[in-house]
RNA sequence: GGAGCGUUCGUCUAACGGUUAGGACCUCAGGUUUUCAUCCUGGUAAUACGGGUUCGAUUCCCGUACGCUCUACCA
């Protein structure tokens, strides 16, 4: 299918030909990127890669009183955690520095007189209290909430109800004030959305948004139009919930003259909560026993801490898969992909317009794939943390190795390997010795103190030479092998888990088994 | 309230007018593993509803229901 919509007169893949392709990622640094927010990113990353454009990181920081401390540095390294680096970013710099809003502020006055002066916007005097108030007056059953739009905004103080004197003595009295947009009466305004198709809206419902804030500040609507023209930015990929606010603009595009370069635009679907309704909300993962940001993100404010996929124990290719298959796939049954593979076959058009219930069981059978099928050393490198942590003591690097290749089969999420492979480095600390002593008697105790010494004297770490021992053992003495092999498993291990007996004690080392038997017999 | 967007197994999805509606997760039943996990085999399970259009609708159109998003000097 080709890229769907016009460019001008154009047909769009005729545009997508001659331009570069030039994406955006343009978060608020409000707070930890969450599942949607990475989606976002992934989405445009692929498409930026797949068609050997730009990915751009601009930060929408025009609110003040939103902004927290460590968001942007957070976003930065989740983004490269993902692996999922921009090219152009407030750390990177770039050809259309700088990237932060806050930091673009004077450029966007201009546009707002611009706007202005051609009669597509005003100024507007309105004090909160007086909106307020307009509100309150308009407010009926059938209208909870009243806009400023074209019925009201006559009978407020703006440009457009107030005489040009009565404006420059305000204006003169440095009376705040914003810049609203001039919505036309009562006219279509359609687009094309690369996922969605056609998509329209009437002007008449949808209100005088405000363009230039009264501390000087553009709003996002003035922002990311200004933003994305002086950007070059070619395809314009964001979250569903910005499509009610799409003809606002729209009709700045076209108002600022700049209609032949708008970019194509595409509304993600949501991620919506696993359990009821609704999209998913930082509260809902730590709420449900899941992460939903994805590395751990600590609100300085109100000390509020979400847990994040990274700590939980996700390979980074995992979540990128997991969130790749969250509203796209290829059309085929194919579900593991890499990133190589989603920049491959990725397309804007094959994404769903739905929304898609997160589902942590899913999310981790991919990380369980991912590990099942990653390279032992890459492996070691992300596992190593984790055995610090639980005081593991790793000497042999290629030891690591080894153990990993052998227990990986077994872990969904990487801190699984403390309990799966720890024991392959210290002797278990706790023994399950509740499994073993219901049917525990002299019989048995007798057993494998023979085997103790059968063990020693072979001073054999092969695994077959073991069992043979073992099972010559068990027949000298009448006993059947299936009582004594779980018994023998926790004595080694501490549990019900693990690769087979005899390959853990031949790996381990004969001497390590016999003193892990011969501490285990003295608590029994 | 209004506008927009959406709706296939419990969940993620495939099928761009013709299939016994396919796959995956979950779940269930077997098998392998003298443990656990892996692995293998098999099962249950879906086109929201009502009208059209058509020889034929999951697919196109209309309506209804339900859900979501937006309706801020937040993004």
């Amino acid at each position: 299918m080709f890229l769907r919509g016009t460019c001008g007169k154009y047909k769009s893949y005729l545009c997508a030909m001659n331009k570069r392709v030039r994406v955006r990622f343009a978060p608020s640094p409000t707070g930890g990127l969450h599942l949607g927010g990475v989606r976002t990113v992934l989405f445009n990353y692929l498409f930026a890669k797949k068609h050997g454009g730009d990915f751009i990181l601009r930060i929408e920081d025009t609110d003040q009183s939103r902004f927290v401390p460590g968001a942007e540095e957070y976003i930065l390294q989740t983004l490269n955690w993902c692996g999922l680096t921009p090219d152009e970013s407030p750390l990177a710099g770039g050809p259309y520095a700088p990237y932060r809003q806050s930091e673009r502020k004077a450029m966007y006055k201009q546009y707002a007189t611009q706007l202005i002066d051609a009669g597509h916007a005003y100024i507007a005097f309105d004090t909160p209290a007086e909106i307020e108030e307009m509100r309150n007056n308009f407010k009926t059953p059938e209208n909870p909430s009243p806009q400023y739009n074209q019925a009201v905004r006559a009978k407020m103080r703006n440009s457009l109800s107030l005489s040009k004197e009565e404006v420059d003595a305000l204006l003169v009295a440095n009376t705040p004030h914003v810049v609203r947009i001039k919505m036309p009466d009562n006219e279509d305004v359609t687009f094309t959305d690369m996922i969605r198709g056609e998509v329209s809206f009437n002007t008449s419902q949808v209100d005088d948004k405000v363009l230039l804030k009264a501390d000087g500040m553009p709003t996002y609507h003035l922002a990311v139009v200004v933003d994305d023209y002086l950007m070059k930015i070619s395809h314009a990929f964001r979250g569903e919930e910005w499509l009610p606010s799409a003809p606002v603009h729209l009709l700045l595009w076209k108002y600022l003259g700049w209609a032949n370069d708008m970019p194509q635009w595409a509304h993600l679907p949501l991620i919506l909560k696993p359990d009821g309704n609704g999209k998913l909300s930082k509260r809902d993962g730590d709420r449900l026993g899941f992460p939903v940001f994805a590395m751990d993100w600590t609100d300085p404010k109100t000390n509020e801490k979400n847990t994040g996929f990274k700590e939980h124990g996700f390979l980074p290719e995992a979540f990128v898969n997991l969130l790749a298959v969250l509203g796209w796939n290829d059309g085929t049954d194919q579900e593991l992909f890499s990133i190589t593979d989603l920049i491959e076959k990725f397309s804007m058009e094959r994404v769903h317009k739905g929304g898609a219930k997160f589902n942590y069981e899913k999310a981790k059978w991919f990380n369980a794939e991912w590990i099942k099928n990653a390279d032992n050393a890459y492996l070691a490198s992300l596992v190593q943390p984790y055995f610090e942590e639980a005081g593991i003591q790793v000497q042999d690097k290629s030891y690591l190795e080894k153990i990993i290749g052998i227990t990986k089969e077994r872990c969904i999420l990487l801190p699984d390997f403390i309990i799966q492979a720890g024991f392959y480095f210290a002797a278990p600390t706790s023994i399950d010795t509740a499994s073993i002593a219901p049917k525990w008697d002299d019989n048995k105790k007798n057993f494998f103190e023979a085997l103790c010494s059968a063990f020693e004297n072979s001073n054999s770490n092969d695994p077959t030479i073991l069992e043979n021992i073992f099972k010559e053992l068990t027949a000298t003495q009448g006993l059947k092998p299936g009582e004594l092999m779980l018994p023998m498993r926790i004595m080694l291990v501490g549990g019900k888990f693990g690769p087979g007996v005899f390959e853990i004690a031949a790996t381990i080392g004969v001497a390590d088994a016999v003193a892990r038997i011969k501490h285990a017999l003295t608590l029994l």
